[in-house]
DNA sequence: CACTTTACCGCACGATCGTGCTATAAAGAA
DNA sequence: TTCTTTATAGCACGATCGTGCGGTAAAGTG
């Protein structure tokens, strides 16, 4: 047997490439060309991974989505159940640098979903998927007892509550709202959902509590060796042989 | 004098080319070609009233933002104070087909702001705009003595309603959520703001309400002969002279 | 009529695109 | 060693892109 190289490895780094080029010169530069200069490797190195552009920038949606529903699962929350909702949540949205790359890569990906039926059906999971990680959260907060009387549906609250964690990102990657704003106008929601008490660090209670999984979610093990850093901090440019 | 055209309407006539096409095969399906084919005009035509691509797309994005504040402030609203706020609300939203193809072009136009600052700022503006109008429909509500006790500000609850109505209104584009439960979400939302009283015909006040205007939010008139229709359903397809 | 100005067409250029293809290097198996 | 298989490079093809530009039609003025 010849040269051995993982091929879901490389297919990752070649993704983290389209990353990199979708978050420094937007998603209408990327193509099959600026992939391999960003990644270091040529054109026809690409091809033995991803046969069509269209399945590459599938893989690099999926694995976008992948990486926050792992770090949902994976990261421990600690403090109040409210404190970790809040915590759960801003893993999504773009709450400092790093995730604020990431999210706007993955909204890119979801105006490109608007005309790639392909790439919108994998949407569609991640939102149910999001939709059933806010209606878990609910449920855990008002089987505590935690949520203020309300007359509506665990159900209307979890939709709405996913609406607003999703419609203050879209206004942080727009550049109509700073990140601190966002997370304020997350606490207050949250503080109105729950009883009146602000982000009061009273009434803590310190055991790490359980996250609801967001989707199928497996966990950091598929084959790989744990969570290795699949950040976007990985952006070693790799030097050509020639040229 | 020679032929005269009125270029400001011809370069409407070409950005609402631009609209179907984003609406029909996606946000990078538009080149100068597709839209000289989609509008019956040659690309050298195109040139005459858009001196690059780049200025086509600026136009477009900015007319079909214009198109909505210009709805908003020209349609009149009936009914109770909150279910003016409601249809005021449900001009912005993909509520019909016509909204819902108007929203998901603004939508593509906001992806590709992420890579064009020019769009971007235009955006900003959008943003701002919607963002005031929020506040200025909270204002009158509690103006009116209508809200539910809160302890927020009123600048922080119309943060969360605009948060709210994007965020239901990306669901929907993404195919997360139909209509129907988008709005009906919005008015769950509406019932919190206001008293417990969900939709109810009751205690209706017929007088058409004032509306605050969106932005600068120049009226139909700019020149042009007022409500004429700037709707997508102008949609004749130009045959061309020869070929 | 001729003349001037605007509107419009459509070709041409160079660049870039996705992708198929061949040639070569590398690494274990025999 | 030779052979076989994989990995990678990079060229070539046809298509499409944005845009510059010259030519032609039309409409009003003199």
């Amino acid at each position: 047997m010849p040269k051995i190289v993982d091929h879901d490895l490389r297919r990752r780094e070649l993704a983290e490439a389209v990353w990199r080029v979708i978050a420094r010169d937007g998603v209408d530069q990327v193509s099959i060309r600026t992939v391999a200069a960003e990644s270091g490797w040529s054109t026809g190195a690409l091809r033995h991974y991803f046969s069509t552009r269209a399945e590459l920038l599938a893989f690099a949606c999926e694995l976008v989505i992948d990486k926050v529903a792992t770090r949902i699962s994976t990261t421990r929350y600690v403090g109040s159940p409210r404190e970790v909702v809040r915590d759960v949540l801003l893993q999504t949205m773009p709450a400092d640098a790093n995730r604020h790359t990431e999210a706007s890569i993955a909204f890119a990906f979801l105006a490109l979903g608007l005309g790639d039926p392909a790439l919108a059906r994998v949407q569609r999971l991640h939102f149910t998927g999001m939709y059933d990680l806010c209606l878990a959260l609910i449920r855990d907060l008002d089987a505590k007892g935690l949520l203020a009387p309300h007359t509506a549906t665990v159900e209307s609250l979890a939709r709405r509550l996913h609406a607003l964690v999703d419609g203050l990102s879209v206004h942080v990657l727009a550049g109509h709202l700073d990140a601190e704003e966002m997370i304020a106008q997350l606490d207050a929601y949250l503080g109105e959902l729950v009883g009146q008490p602000g982000t009061s660090r009273a009434h803590r209670m310190p055991a790490p509590t359980d996250v609801p999984s967001a989707r199928g979610a497996r966990g950091p093990e598929d084959g790989r060796t744990g969570a290795h850093g699949t950040g976007t901090s990985s952006g070693h440019r790799r030097r050509r042989k020639r040229s």
